[in-house]
RNA sequence: GCGAUCGUGGCGAAGUGGUUAACGCACCGGAUUGUGGUUCCGGCAUUCGUGGGUUCGAUUCCCAUCGGUCGCCCCA
């Protein structure tokens, strides 16, 4: 049995890459105009960092860590996200005492979380993602937000949600979590195991539940904005102020709550609206994170961010059936009689691809009739013939594959006058 | 971690407890000694994910295992 890929991984071919660079493409520039600027953090990271800013009550860190020990004893990880990275450098570095304050980076690379694959969800993965850390302005929260609209928008996208809600600041947080407890507490056996599970973890989780939805405890539940002091209330509805200002239509979900621990303030979501997405429609999730880089180590540096996933950004454009354009156009085909012209046709490609013509040939020694073939199965606008008559006069005629016609040339001239030709086609 | 479902050539897809495993697409060759997209002809799975069991005999029945797909949990 041939070896395969490792569970949850996948391999991208060729005429998948050329989407992924598209987006890519797309993506490096948009942070090109948002002035957010790259950084590169290895793929695997000490545990105790996940472990200490993701949280240790979290699923990620309780079941879905690839963790291994290294030949000198140290726990490792395959990062399962990118924002405790990027607040390790921020800190490791020192970038907090840099002048320009936040810092405005972006990531893109692969993460990795041990899960059961399906629709939308894989092992490895790759997200971008954005980080502005060392201000509190609600301007920030929304311009990280429009970041993260802009990619979906500009490469086509239209079914879209932006979900957005305030986990408040930590004494918010806090008072509101106690409030839930006290609240489902005695009659907590009442609700479903995943339900009583989150009491303990996440209490907030209970309000999201679909198999208690119709609990008479949900509806009296006490709410989140109940809870949030003055400071925060007055800081979520700046930054949906700061929204608006832009025009982003959004909605604010009470029951919003991230996965993550390191959040607070703004957490929001973006969701595909498209038909026959599986299960997961989240494109994107983000929020603020007050509090960490003072957790790792650091001063008091304020944090804003968001990660998605270019798989599903991929899917969505699937679903909605956005060509992205991943044109790669084969100029000219050199078809051979004889390996004698194989020779002229091997120096002819190279003179061509000097002069910025996609240019390719046959190597599998087919028959001419099976080369044409190929040449029309590539795509080639134009393709060439080379037999001795060609050889002996320096020169072949040049085929236009969409018309039938051809036009002769020597050999010397021949990148000139197909350059002419590919040009004169595109004006 | 739990559940459902599937696994036949490069792809799609039929099939049956019993000597040659349909068909379509793709591919290769020929009809047409040097010019493509049509047509016609021919070629293309000692083999039905892997291992074991039942049986005189298994691709087809049973078990295990691996993998795909989808869902739950949770997320990107």
């Amino acid at each position: 049995m041939a070896i395969q890929v490792p569970r949850g991984t996948y391999d991208v071919l060729p005429e998948q890459a050329a989407k992924w660079q598209a987006a890519e493409e797309t993506i490096r520039e948009l942070c090109r105009l948002y002035q957010y600027k790259e950084i590169r953090t290895p793929v695997f990271e000490q545990t105790e960092l996940f472990q200490r800013s993701v949280g240790d009550t979290t699923d990620i860190v309780q079941k879905e860590m690839y963790t291994f020990t290294d030949r000198g004893d140290r726990s490792l990880t395959l990062r399962p996200e990118g924002t405790a990275s990027v607040v390790r450098s921020y800190v490791e570095n020192k970038l907090f005492g840099q002048p320009d304050q936040p810092v405005k980076l972006y990531y893109m690379g692969p993460m990795f979380r041990y899960e059961r694959p399906q629709a939308g969800r894989t092992r490895q993965f790759v997200q971008f993602g954005v980080e502005a850390i060392g201000s509190k302005h609600p301007a920030v929260d929304a311009e990280v937000i429009a970041l993260a609209m802009d990619v979906y928008t500009s490469l086509g996208l239209e079914k879209l949600k932006l979900v957005i809600n305030s986990l408040g600041d930590t004494e918010s947080r806090n008072a509101h979590r106690d409030a839930l407890v006290t609240h489902f507490s005695p009659r907590i056996d009442e609700f479903c195991q995943d339900c009583q599970n989150r009491l303990e973890k996440n209490p907030l989780r209970i309000l999201d539940c679909k198999v208690d939805r119709d609990h008479p405890l949900m509806g009296t539940a006490p709410a989140l904005t109940a809870y949030l002091n003055e400071e925060s209330a007055q800081y979520f509805s700046d930054v949906k102020q700061y929204l608006e200002e832009l025009g982003i239509p959004y909605t604010v979900d009470p029951n919003l709550v991230r996965g993550l621990d390191y959040y607070n303030h703004t957490a929001f979501e973006i969701m595909s609206d498209a038909e026959g997405f599986g299960a997961i429609t989240t494109l994107a999730g983000g929020g603020r994170y007050n509090g960490l880089v003072e957790d790792l180590g650091g001063p008091s540096s304020p944090g804003i961010g968001f990660a998605m996933s270019i798989e599903r950004l991929l899917l969505a454009l699937e679903m909605e059936n956005v060509d992205i354009e991943t044109a790669d156009q084969l100029d000219v085909f050199v078809a051979v009689l004889d390996e004698d012209s194989r020779r002229d046709a091997f120096r002819l490609i190279r003179d061509f691809r000097d002069s910025g013509i996609t240019a390719d040939m046959d190597y599998a020694g087919r028959k001419l009739k099976a080369q044409m073939k190929a040449a029309d199965r590539k795509g080639a606008r134009f393709t060439i013939v080379l037999g001795e008559t060609e050889i002996a006069e320096q020169r072949a005629s040049v085929k236009d594959m969409a018309t039938g016609e051809s036009e002769q040339a020597a050999f010397s001239e021949m990148a000139g006058v197909l350059l002419n030709k590919i040009s004169g086609e595109e004006s």
